[in-house]
DNA sequence: ACGCAAACTTGCGTGCACGCAGTTTCCTTG
DNA sequence: CAAGGAAACTGCGTGCACGCAAGTTTGCGT
């Protein structure tokens, strides 16, 4: 039986070489068709063809049109963010490690990715589609967080990356949205000009900030 | 000028009350015919049918079809739990006035409303959608959260109350799932059983434990 | 009291998600 | 090395979400 050191290196398999290959494929496809076309003009069975599959193949991969466009952007975030944490020395506070490596991973995106980002923002399909791949950060997060609390704070971590990819999604809303903040705070009155247009790094260390506490306390029930 | 008390009270208006009315008719509809034939056996037509509008109508209420089943269980369960912290005494900590409200709005669902969860329980479909209503409350809680901490703390309720939702939805997955735990925890190795199979208001204050230092933070903030 | 503008409803058409069953491709066990 | 079995791809059919462009109702201003 081979080493179960990482989490994901099984053998590869031919098999999952040729369904990545294929995920692969639809992404880039989609993307591409996406950029020439304008994101409109593409329907499920133009991006399968491209990919050479049948259209009903397509969504054994994708469960809705736009996720395959987005998916070209954030490819395998998630992955990298639990590394990014995971490689941070044992010595770090937890909360200082979870946001760097969150701010790191989402900053580096890549000079190609920014140009598909412009395109995502121009359609609400795409932008809630990127929206909702925030969580899928969680289960992953969920795992390396579980390794430094410990099995005793195993539901602990599950609701603290919950909270850190709402958080993320929190500040990637804002961060889309320049303008027009729609039915948000109840009766705040007067200012609502909280952050006038942040930086990324600078709204998802704000929106993180907040969960700090929660994630020292947690930190330090282990440490007695 | 009519009294500005509760966040929800605009002037009536006949055109608001007759679509509240629909809706209303096509909750109780989508909900008798489910029990009537069981879930799957109902199509969004003959949903309108019973309720007397056009399919298409249909779903300018409901974005689905599990939506219209599942809103005649949550019904306005989001204004109630708002309105439920807005009650408590402003001297209790923040965090047992959230925790308090939450608990008590999700387990007197009401007799009624626990036939209709067993019907839900038993279609996966069903299922999501009724955890995906708790994303609904993340407003009205965003709403009274911020009124407690003044507005300098705007999006730390906001990041608070994605927070609870998040928790809410961890701790209504446990509940809904007594077998079959999927995909979680990284690589725990030997204990998986954290919870044997807790009650509700269990799960619930046990998902919102490990939040209570951000609250109290935020809210130590305000009043130094 | 009357008409106007905005909002809600409806029919129609298109594209899509997904279950089902048959076929092909690959991995594994004897 | 061969056969069994599982997983993935495919065609087909059904129901659904949603844009668009009328038609209809409601409520307000003059």
């Amino acid at each position: 039986m081979w080493d179960a050191d990482t989490v994901t290196t099984p053998p590869p398999g031919l098999r999952e070489r040729k369904k990545q290959a294929t995920r692969e494929a639809l992404r880039r496809a989609a993307l591409r068709l996406a950029v020439e076309r304008g994101p409109d003009q593409v329907r499920v069975e133009d991006i399968a063809e491209a990919a050479g599959v049948s259209p009903r193949t397509y969504n054994n991969y994708f469960a809705s049109r736009e996720q395959a466009i987005v998916s070209a952007v954030t490819a395998d975030r998630e992955a990298r963010i639990a590394a990014a944490v995971a490689a941070r020395p044992a010595g770090v506070r937890l909360t200082d490690a979870v946001t760097e490596a969150v701010v790191e991973q989402y900053t580096d995106t890549g000079e190609r990715a920014h140009e598909a980002l412009l395109l995502i923002t121009t359609r609400t399909a795409l932008r809630d589609a990127f929206l909702d791949t925030t969580a899928d950060i969680e289960p992953p997060l969920t795992a390396v967080i579980a390794e430094r609390l410990g099995d005793a704070g195993a539901h602990t971590a599950r609701v603290l990356a919950a909270s850190v990819a709402a958080a993320v999604r929190i500040a990637l809303e804002g961060w889309l949205r320049p303008t027009g903040n729609a039915g948000t705070a109840g009766r705040s009155g007067a200012g609502e000009l909280v952050l006038p247009s942040g930086s990324l790094p600078d709204r998802l260390r704000a929106a993180l900030a907040p969960l700090a506490p929660a994630f020292d306390a947690a930190e330090q029930r282990t440490r007695p």
